[in-house]
RNA sequence: CGGGGUGUAGCGCAGCUUGGUUAGCGCGCCUGCUUUGGGAGCAGGAGGUCCCGGGUUCGAAUCCCGGCACCCCGACCA
C-alpha cells in the first residue's frame, strides 16, 4: 500500500456531523446528481444521478416482470371526477394536487394568460389508482381475466410544502404496480410478494438494510385497507420509507366499478393492490453510505463502477497511456460482477488527473483505477478504492479481473454491513419509561423498538418529540409487555422514529 | 402556511452595525512559464443590474418601506 493522502482534507463540506442537512445537499450538488430547477419543487436530474435511477430501473423492471407482471403507460392527466370517487383516497391527496384548470395561453395586453377554461379540471396524477382502475373496469369482464398485472415507470405530481432534492420533490419519478385479482387472500399474496420484493432490492441491489412491516391504520395510503413499508436508517438517524406496498381490498374495485363474474357466474368486485418505489431511493443511497468526500454507492448501483484515468502530463507519453487505458477497459469489461459485465469508463477528458479522481470519489465510484507510464513500465495499475480513498494498491495485470472483482464483492458487502451495524446500533429496544423514551426521541438519533397497545392515541404519543410509529416490524421483537405510551398491556411491536 | 436565517463573480464568503475612492477575498475558469504519480508554484487576465421595486440622501451593497427567492425548524408527505 502506498499512502498518498498528505492532508486530512475531505472533499466536501460541511461534514456529516457538522451540518447533516447541508451535507447532503453538498453531496448532491458535488456529485452532479441533481440539481433544484427554476420551477419551485422540481428538480433537474442530472446524468450522473439519471444513472443511478436507469440502475434502479433495469434491475426493478427484471424483478417485477420476472412475476408475471406487463408494462404499461396510462396518462398523466386524470378528469377530477375520477378521483372523487374513492373518498380516503381524495382526503388523502386534495391538498397536494396541481390541477390544470385551462388548455390555451392568450395574448392579453402584451402577456400571456390562461384563455380556454376547460369545463372540468384535470388533475396531474398524485399516484394511478384512480385511472387505472377506470381501465381495469373495461378490461375485466371474467374471473378468466384476473390477475391483472400491470406496471408503469412514470412521474407523478404532488404539491409539497417543503421540497428536499430526491426525497420530497413536487414532481418525482416511480415505479406504480397496479394489479387486480379474484380473491382476498391472492391479492394479498400480490401484495406480500412485491413487499419482499422490494425488501430485498434494498438490501441485495442498494445495500441497505431495512426494517419492513405494517403501518398503523393512520400511516396507511389513502384508501388503502393495509400498507407495508420499508424503513430505512438514514446516518443521522432519521427513517425514511424507502417503498410501499399495498392491499387495497375493494375499495378501489367499488369506486371504479371493477367487476368480474366467477366461476359461479356470480358479479363480484375485484381485489387490488398497489405498490411502489421512486426517486426517494437515491436519497436513501445517499445519507446511508455516504461519508464525508461525497456519496459511496454499491457497485451493484454505480453507473460506472471503475473509472480509468490516464496520468501523463508529458505530450510524449500521452498516446502511451492512453492506449494502455483503453487495454486495462477491455480486459476489465471482459470481468463480471453480480452476473454482468463490468461498467467501466476511461476518463480522458484534458483536465488534470488529479481533479479526476476527486469528481469520481465524490461522485462515489467504486473504484479509480490510474494508469502512468511507470504502470506501464512494471505491466501493473494502481487501484484506489472508495472505501480508502487514500491509498492505491499496486497490481499487476495478470492479477486485476480476478482482484477488482473481488474488490467490487467487498465494497458491497462492507456498504450493507456498515449500515447494518449502523442501524443496529441505533435501534433502541430497552423497556423504557415514557419519559425516557420521549428524550430519547426527541434526540432524533436513533429508532425505538417499543411495545404499543394498537390505539391511535398512543401512536401520536411522541408527536411533541418529532416522532411517528414508522412501521409495525414482522421480524423484530420488543422488549417488556405494556405499551410505552399509556403502559396498559400490549403486545404490538412498534418502531417509532423521526423520519423525513 | 407559521418561526428563524440568508440573498454580493460559476461556487463559498467578507464588507452592512457607524452611508463616502474604481466593491473585495478564497476556490474555480482563461493565458504564459515553472512543477511533473498528484487536492502544485509564480505572473497576467476574464467575469458583478451587490435578489427586485420604491424611498431617504449631495452620495446607498450599507439606512427605511414593499415584494420575490432560497435554506433551516414546524404542520403535510414516496
Amino acid at each position: 500500500m502506498i499512502h498518498l493522502s498528505s492532508s486530512n482534507k475531505n472533499a466536501i463540506s460541511p461534514t456529516r456531523a457538522n451540518d447533516f442537512p447541508g451535507w447532503y445537499q453538498e453531496v448532491v450538488k458535488s456529485a452532479e446528481l441533481a440539481e433544484m430547477a427554476h420551477v419551485r419543487g422540481c428538480m433537474v436530474i442530472k446524468p450522473w444521478g439519471y444513472g443511478l435511477w436507469e440502475r434502479i430501473r433495469d434491475l426493478l423492471d427484471v424483478e417485477i416482470k420476472s412475476r408475471g407482471h406487463e408494462n404499461a403507460y396510462f396518462p398523466m392527466f386524470i378528469p377530477l371526477s375520477y378521483i372523487q370517487q374513492e373518498a380516503q383516497h381524495v382526503e388523502g391527496f386534495a391538498k397536494e394536487m396541481a390541477v390544470v384548470t385551462h388548455h390555451r395561453l392568450e395574448q392579453r395586453d402584451g402577456a400571456l394568460v390562461p384563455g380556454g377554461k376547460l369545463d372540468e379540471p384535470i388533475v396531474v396524477r398524485p399516484t394511478s389508482e384512480a385511472i387505472i382502475g377506470a381501465s381495469m373496469s373495461q378490461w375485466i369482464q371474467s374471473y378468466r381475466d384476473l390477475p391483472l398485472l400491470l406496471n408503469q415507470w412514470a412521474n407523478v405530481v404532488r404539491w409539497e410544502m417543503r421540497p428536499r432534492v430526491f426525497l420530497r420533490t413536487s414532481e418525482f419519478l416511480w415505479q406504480e404496480g397496479h394489479t387486480a385479482h379474484a380473491s382476498s387472500q391472492e391479492a394479498m399474496e400480490e401484495t406480500m410478494e412485491m413487499f419482499r420484493v422490494y425488501e430485498t432490492f434494498a438490501r441485495d441491489k442498494l445495500a441497505i438494510p431495512v426494517i419492513s412491516g405494517e403501518k398503523s391504520q393512520t400511516e396507511r395510503f389513502p384508501g388503502a385497507d393495509r400498507s407495508f413499508s420499508i424503513e430505512a436508517m438514514m446516518q443521522d438517524g432519521k427513517a425514511l420509507q424507502a417503498g410501499t406496498s399495498h392491499y387495497l381490498g375493494q375499495n378501489f374495485a367499488k369506486s371504479a366499478s371493477i367487476k368480474f363474474l366467477d366461476s359461479q357466474g356470480e358479479l363480484k368486485f375485484a381485489f387490488t393492490t398497489s405498490w411502489g418505489v421512486s426517486t426517494r431511493l437515491i436519497g436513501a443511497l445517499i445519507m446511508a453510505h455516504g461519508d464525508d468526500d461525497g456519496i459511496r454507492l454499491p457497485p451493484t448501483i454505480a453507473p460506472s463502477q471503475i473509472v480509468i484515468v490516464p496520468i501523463s502530463r508529458e505530450e510524449t507519453t500521452q498516446a502511451a497511456v492512453l492506449d494502455y487505458a483503453k487495454h486495462i477497459k477491455q480486459l476489465l469489461e471482459q470481468a463480471v460482477f453480480s452476473d454482468e459485465a463490468l461498467r467501466v469508463r476511461l476518463d480522458d477528458r484534458p483536465i488534470k488527473s488529479v481533479d479526476k479522481k476527486w469528481q469520481w470519489i465524490k461522485k462515489g465510484v467504486p473504484i479509480v483505477i490510474e494508469v502512468g507510464m511507470r504502470d506501464i513500465e512494471s505491466n501493473s495499475v494502481s487501484v484506489r478504492s472508495r472505501l480508502s480513498i487514500g491509498e492505491t494498491d499496486n497490481v499487476g495485470i495478470d492479477a486485476l479481473a480476478p482482484m477488482i472483482e473481488n474488490e467490487l464483492v467487498r465494497i458491497q458487502s462492507t456498504l450493507f454491513k456498515d449500515a447494518r451495524d449502523f442501524l443496529d446500533d441505533h435501534i433502541l429496544c430497552d423497556n423504557l419509561s415514557f419519559e425516557s423514551a420521549s428524550s430519547y426521541l426527541a434526540s432524533g438519533k436513533g429508532f425505538l423498538l417499543a411495545k404499543w397497545c394498537g390505539s391511535s392515541v398512543c401512536e401520536v404519543g411522541f408527536r411533541d418529540q418529532g416522532a411517528t410509529l414508522r412501521c409495525l416490524p414482522s421480524s423484530l421483537e420488543a422488549t417488556g409487555s405494556t405499551c410505552v405510551v399509556c403502559s396498559s398491556p400490549a403486545s404490538q411491536d412498534a418502531i417509532f422514529a423521526q423520519s423525513y
